[in-house]
DNA sequence: ACTATGTTTCGGTAAATAACGAAACGAAAT
DNA sequence: ATTTCGTTTCGTTATTTACCGAAACATAGT
């Protein structure tokens, strides 16, 4: 239980990491939309989200030739609290701010074959 | 901001910190308790301590040759948020029980020089 | 069947982390 | 002044982490 809680804010504990969240909670992404953002590469983004996959904050789902990932919309309570902490959190951050106009913006397309 | 943020995310992503943070939350108490509930070395133990003061989390004071180490009373506010957080969650964890059970019965003399 | 494209896995590297014991530090008691 | 005792700092080691590019995998379209 001390564990979850443990592997919950080891998630949480890197910038990407972060950013990713504060993405998801506004809208589904795939990997290479997020990469263009992070500025990262494909497998370093691809890592960072089997974090948070391990940690059950989010989920990821085929759709074509993607798989986008979303905020686990079925999360048991801790992982639930901690999804509804870092979404009162860094509201007001720019680079929250920027990372969202970015993804609200942009077209994935143009966002992933650059 | 986003950087503080992950900052006390990883002060909050170590078992044994979380350990700390809720045995503070039930009162004050020096390294050396800390050392005999946890059974780390002293100085891995005040490498804890420093970890999560850096954080903004804790704070101390001296009290003869002890030095007492406290929840921080006037956090800003990403680190009161998080202070709050971590209060609620992991209250019926039989870690924690056990820990809090120690401290509140046993006595820092005792404890301290075994 | 082949190609293109999005993603994951693998192998490797550099940096960060958690742990320890020994040495240094500081305050209280002898 | 010296010793004692709680604590911090230092130096070291083993493990974990974040990152990358290349190779493998999967699926859609030609």
């Amino acid at each position: 239980m001390i564990e979850q809680q443990e592997i919950i804010f080891k998630a949480l504990s890197d910038k990407n990491r972060i950013r990713i969240i504060k993405m998801l909670q506004k809208k589904p992404l795939c990997v290479c939309e997020i990469r263009a953002v992070l500025k990262l590469a494909v497998s370093t983004v691809s890592q960072h989200l089997s974090i948070l996959r391990e940690a059950g904050l989010i989920t990821d789902w085929k759709e074509g030739k993607w798989i986008n990932y979303k905020i686990n919309p079925e999360p048991d309570q801790p992982v639930s609290n901690a999804l509804l902490f870092v979404q009162l959190q860094l509201e007001d951050d720019e680079t929250v701010k920027k990372d969202r106009k970015i993804i609200e913006t942009v077209d994935r397309i143009i966002l992933c074959c650059k």
